[in-house]
DNA sequence: TTGACACCACTCTAAGCGTAGTACTACGGT
DNA sequence: ACCGTAGTACTACGCTTAGAGTGGTGTCAA
C-alpha cells in the first residue's frame, strides 16, 4: 500500500470525475489510473479494493464542498429573514453546482449504495449528518421557520439541483434563482418585523 | 429484427429491472437475457443497439406508472382544499414507490442522459410533459395555489422518493407520511373557506 | 412447404485485475 | 564522496471474465 500523499488525493479526485462521468460500474481501477494519467495498476497499488476507492471519493466530495469558514461568521450576525434565507440558499446550490462530477458521483453513490449494505450506511450517517447539521445552524441562526421548513427546503432545492444537472433544460437556467426565491418564500413563514 | 410482442414487452420489463439493480453499465444484452430468463443472444434479435433499450425502457416505466382513470374523475368532483391535495400526493407519492425499480431506472437514464444527447431530449421532453401535466391537471381541478405551487411540490416529493428509495433511513418509513403533510402544508396557500 | 421464430453454440474482442520484475530517487550512515 | 536501502514509479504479462454478434438447427403453424 503506497502512500503519497499528493498521488493520493490525485487519485481520490479522478475517482470523482470517473463516477460522474460513467457510473458507478465504470469507476474501475484502471479507469481511474487513465483519469489521473498515471501508468496502469497505480490505482491497485493504493487501495485495497473498490468499496474503499467509493468511501474516500464520497468523503473527498463533502470536503470540497465545505464553504469559506467566514461564511458562518456572517450569517450569524446577519439579518434574521426571508430574503436573507434566499440568498444563503442561492449560495448554497450555487456551490454545490459549481462542482457537478461530485453531485453526481453522489448520487451515483446513492444508486450504488442499494446494492451495498455498508456503502449505504456510510452515506446515510453523512448525509444524516449535513441535514441535522444544516437544520440546527438554521436554529442558531435565528432564521424564521423550524427543522420541517429546513427539510422540505432541502428536499427541493436538491431535487432542483439534479434536474439542472441532469435535464438543463427543464428548468431554464435564467429561472432558477427566482425558483430558489419561489421555494423560500413558499416553505418560510412570512418575517415577523 | 423479430416481432412477438410479449417477449418484446418481457424484455422492456427485464430491461427496467437490469437498469434498476446493475445501473445503466450494467445494461447488457446479456443481462437482459438473464433477467427475462430467455436464451443468451434473444435481446440481439430484438433490440438494434443499447439506446433503442434504454428509450423504451423509459417510455414502459411511465405506462407503468398510469393512474386508473377512475382517480382523474374523482378528484375533479372532490374537495378543492388541502387536506385532499395531501391525499393525493400520498396516493402519487405511493404509486412511484410501489415500483421503485422503475424509479430507481429513470434515476439511471438520467445520469445516462448526461452522456447521450439523444435520451437526453427524449427524457426532457418526456419529464417536462409530465410536470406540465401535473401542473394543468391542478388548475384545472381548482386546488389551492398556482404552478409554482406545484413545481416546488413536484421537487420536494420527487427528492423524498429518491431519499427513500436509496437511503431509507434518512427519513424513517413511518415518518414518510406526516412529511408529506408538511410540505403540502408549508407550500400550498392557506385554504379559503 | 415455407417462413418466422426459438434456441444453442461458437468465435472474436475487449477490459480489467493483480503482481512480478525492473528502474529510479532520496536519504542516512560511514 | 560513496554506498546501501527503502520506498516508490513504471512496465509488462498471465489470467479471467464478460459480452457481442451470428450461423446453424429445431419447431410450429399457416
Amino acid at each position: 500500500m503506497r502512500q503519497n500523499p499528493a498521488r493520493r488525493a490525485a487519485l481520490v479526485d479522478a475517482a470523482i470525475e470517473v463516477l460522474a462521468r460513467e457510473g458507478a460500474r465504470g469507476l474501475t481501477f484502471r479507469a481511474v489510473d487513465v483519469e489521473a494519467k498515471v501508468p496502469n495498476g497505480t490505482a491497485s497499488n493504493y487501495f485495497a479494493n473498490r468499496d474503499d476507492l467509493l468511501t474516500q471519493a464520497g468523503a473527498r466530495v463533502y470536503e470540497r464542498w465545505q464553504p469559506d469558514s467566514s461564511l458562518f461568521a456572517d450569517v450569524l450576525e446577519g439579518p434574521h429573514d426571508r430574503a436573507h434565507v434566499t440568498a444563503l440558499m442561492r449560495e448554497m446550490v450555487g456551490r454545490l453546482t459549481a462542482f457537478p462530477a461530485g453531485y453526481l458521483a453522489l448520487v451515483e453513490l446513492r444508486l450504488e449504495a442499494t446494492r451495498r449494505p455498508e456503502l449505504r450506511s456510510v452515506l446515510t450517517r453523512r448525509i444524516r449528518d449535513d441535514l441535522d447539521a444544516n437544520i440546527g445552524f438554521h436554529l442558531e441562526a435565528r432564521m424564521p421557520g423550524d427543522a420541517t421548513t429546513v427539510t422540505v427546503l432541502y428536499m427541493a432545492l436538491n431535487w432542483l439541483i439534479l434536474e439542472r444537472l441532469t435535464l438543463p433544460d427543464i428548468f431554464p437556467e435564467a429561472q432558477v434563482d427566482d425558483l430558489i426565491a419561489d421555494v423560500v418564500e413558499r416553505v418560510l413563514p412570512p418575517d415577523t418585523p
